[in-house]
DNA sequence: ACCTGAACACCGTTCAAGT
DNA sequence: ACCTGAACACCGTTCAAGT
């Protein structure tokens, strides 16, 4: 890593380091974004950050705020009008977009669990649903419902558990038989589903295809009580 | 603190470092519960935990394996039948039940996202799941897909995130007329939700009623698929 | 077998100082 | 105005040593 001179080094701004911040995150992981590391990758000192952020909490605060203009970008803008579809399918859309973005910044839950701040962006998206929903009819009472139904996964992820320890491959049958003592129904559950699918990892990979199946859900049992409030 | 001889120290027990390690962090959150912090309690030196356990991540697993001890007792043991009730209403009590006891251990969604290991109590708490729902008819498949869409539901708490800076009391007015600016249909909804019910919070807090109105679509929307499966 | 003391390699951050 | 160097108060953990 070259040193180089003070000149042609590119001046510490807010962008920069949110950026550097963004990219050590993408690269390493939550746990290789450090103020030290940090600094070294933009060829600074760790402390010359503090003359721009008071605290790391603010640099989280800014990946958050960097994110969530992805989305709002991922989504063609922020409309709060269902243009030609209904409320849930562009409801639908939107978080599926969301959930495009953070497959690519995988540590965002993460940090979004650790702040509790609401960063401006991120208010803007939520908005953005509530007025999606509003332009369906719902009530405030049920859109508050909602939100709070739809959880984390209107962010585009759900919190599941991982089962398997090393996060590798499907279990193989020495590993079923093992499990088929001590848990005997999730053994026979894991063996049909490893049967009729050995691409699928061992339980609660938070894939696509098991993510849109919980939104669905949502979204019709949304629908249905929107139907009902109606008469 | 009165610092007591050896004789009269009771021996340090996996159990006892489990415990204390328990109520350190129900009484000062995931934070206070350090190696050191740890070790002062039992009244011992921090290097001696690592006598009894290979590292605190260790200790982190005793919790969660307690943590599921306590659920089992307050389900009255995992019974795998629905005896007088459907699936779904047992499945409900069980997961009302486990989620009583994480409002006791309000840190337990922290260390169940940072371990990926699956402790044994736990295994067995999923398995009685799995049954339960197999005790209903549904196929394996349809409960793969169950436990996706259950998320972290099923262990009794949700992932929200908190819209408000400092998590206190409901906005005022001026704070309502700030928000009407940049978030109109968010605060339109607050506003109407505040004037309804002076005691919500802002928004994403994860109270009994909005985690039952989650849960309870959810279990709808498993039933009435579980109906079509049967045509 | 069970526990300790000193030390290591990290953190985020404060504070006074440099240019 | 912008950046630095040394230091502080923490972490989890290793290692050799005590009884």
């Amino acid at each position: 890593m070259p040193q180089r001179s003070v000149a042609e080094r590119p001046a510490l701004t807010r962008e920069r380091v949110v950026a550097t911040a963004m990219s050590l995150a993408d690269g390493g992981g939550l746990d290789s974004l450090t103020m030290r590391r940090l600094a070294e990758e933009l060829g600074v000192e760790a402390m010359s950050l503090y003359y721009h952020f008071p605290n790391k909490n603010a640099i989280l605060d800014g990946l958050l705020e960097r994110t969530f203009a992805e989305i709002e970008d991922e989504s063609g803008g922020f409309s709060t009008e269902a243009s030609g579809d209904t409320w849930q399918q562009a409801l639908r859309d939107r978080i599926l977009g969301a959930r495009r973005v953070l497959l690519r910044h995988p540590w965002v839950p993460a940090v979004m669990e650790s702040r509790s701040t609401l960063v401006p962006t991120m208010a803007r998206y939520i908005d953005a649903n509530v007025g999606l929903m509003r332009s369906g009819g719902l009530s405030h009472d049920l859109i508050h419902h909602a939100m709070h139904a739809l959880g984390s996964r209107q962010y585009g992820f759900s919190q599941e558990l991982t089962l398997d320890g090393d996060g590798s491959s499907s279990p193989g049958d020495q590993d079923l038989a093992r499990m088929a003592e001590m848990v005997p129904h999730l053994a026979a559950m894991l063996q049909e589903v490893v049967h009729d699918d050995p691409e699928s990892t061992l339980g609660w990979c938070d894939d696509q295809t098991e993510f849109e199946f919980g939104l669905d859900i949502l979204l019709d049992g949304l629908a249905r009580r929107h139907a009902a409030e109606e008469h």
